[in-house]
DNA sequence: GTCTATATTTTGATAGAC
DNA sequence: GTCTATCAAAATATAGAC
């Protein structure tokens, strides 16, 4: 059965998004994603005018991903607590479905944005303000403490990407004979070692710490037995939980 | 005044590391790395055997000097919790002292530290194993909450690294005319526009939230006017603060 | 729409004079 | 240690037949 036109750009984009993760904008080959999408390479010629729009549309279509679903569960009628666990569900969904955006993504970071036009940093806007939105709202109604909406941002985004993107890395390590001269333990890594690592255990702990994190009032600490509870001066990041050496 | 031997191996291996981080390795060009250094291109292969062993020497020299500064903390003679600050502290203070760390390393994760030989691998286990020892003091001290400590080690160094090295995307994005379409205030953002962003803020609101997730008991959340306290009925990664629609 | 063949440029790397 | 000149490989892009 031949293949579309459609169809053959499609296989393009494909090879061309894993060609990109795996070896970045410079170093990706235009033979190679011909190779990796079985097709010839002028068909690529043909399909798109040069390797630069060619990704730049693989990004431009992630980040639309990300925004249209973070977008769905910040409009949603769920509560503010429910909704930001939905932001880090609908992140960590979207990039378990697309293993080469974590690694795009985190090039493209680096490459400080030169490739992308207004509509494609728009796009990217359009996720940050998804999250805003939500941490608004919860502000509003009182659930949340209002926090800096850019750190909450890389908080959350942050972890998830390089959780994601670095699970070759962590194979990589979990292979070495002797990972660490520290009482290193890499029975306790497993979990993070295998394919894609634990996303089930990451976005527990995100949405965890999230919590914590926006909760307005300041955590009564259990008195420990042994030292006192320090008067409430507030020296800014002074000490950590308020003990000594 | 002439220049030594040593001090072309040095400006070359600055010049490179600016060139590797704006460009990553394989859009890097060994010329331009001589034009930034000011130097011979030939002189580059006479310093290094090639491209790739420059690359490395760079990549385990970035690493050293962080597992290197956060092992400092982690064998001090302070408190978990201000251990803790310290290795955030210890972080930034290392990636705004070398502004190409941020996008190398995520350009590395990225790449799969396929590049990487053994002994840098182990060097950055070494980094994650300083924070493992803080955490494992902390939680014998009884000062921290058990927490796995590959998933603090992301949710540490995620934000830090993404934050930095966005620094470029989000002067691009400041600069936009009309950045979204959502309610987007520029101006409450203008801190983290700025060159570098506000790596205070940064690290003030991370050793924060490290500290709410360290903590041991569940924060008791003051009653709101309106709803009810839930019984504790424990429901894995249901809603997010207990509230509904 | 699909392929072969090729033009053109870039770039990693070296030879060899000084 | 430093420079000039150059080789050789790779890679982007296209022309043109089918």
């Amino acid at each position: 059965m031949p293949r579309g036109a459609q169809d053959t750009r499609q296989v393009i984009l494909h090879a061309a998004a894993a060609e990109f993760a795996a070896r970045g904008f410079a170093g990706a080959g235009v033979d190679r994603i011909a190779r990796r999408a079985g097709v010839n390479k002028a068909m690529i010629y043909y399909h798109f005018k040069d390797k630069a729009h060619l990704y730049h549309e693989i990004v431009r279509e992630m980040f639309t991903a990300i925004r249209s679903r973070t977008g769905t569960v910040a409009a949603g009628h769920l509560g503010p607590g429910q909704k930001l666990d939905g932001f880090i569900d609908a992140i960590v969904a979207e990039m378990r479905a697309r293993p080469d955006l974590p690694p795009v993504m985190m090039r493209e970071i680096a490459e400080g944005g030169q490739r992308l036009g207004p509509a494609t940093l728009r796009t990217i806007v359009g996720v940050f303000a998804n999250l805003q939105a939500i941490l608004d709202e919860g502000a509003r109604t009182g659930a949340f403490k209002r926090v800096d909406p850019v750190l909450m941002y890389f908080t959350l985004v942050g972890p998830i990407v390089m959780y994601l993107a670095g699970a070759p890395v962590r194979e990589t390590i979990g292979r070495l004979k002797d990972p660490g001269p520290h009482g290193f333990d890499a029975a306790a890594f497993s979990r993070h070692f295998a394919a894609g690592g634990d996303t089930g255990a990451l976005s527990d702990h995100l949405k965890a710490a999230a919590r914590r994190a926006l909760e307005r009032e300041p955590r009564r600490l259990p008195a420990p037995s042994i030292s006192r509870q320090r008067p409430t001066g507030r020296r800014r990041a002074a000490g950590g939980s308020g003990e000594q050496a």
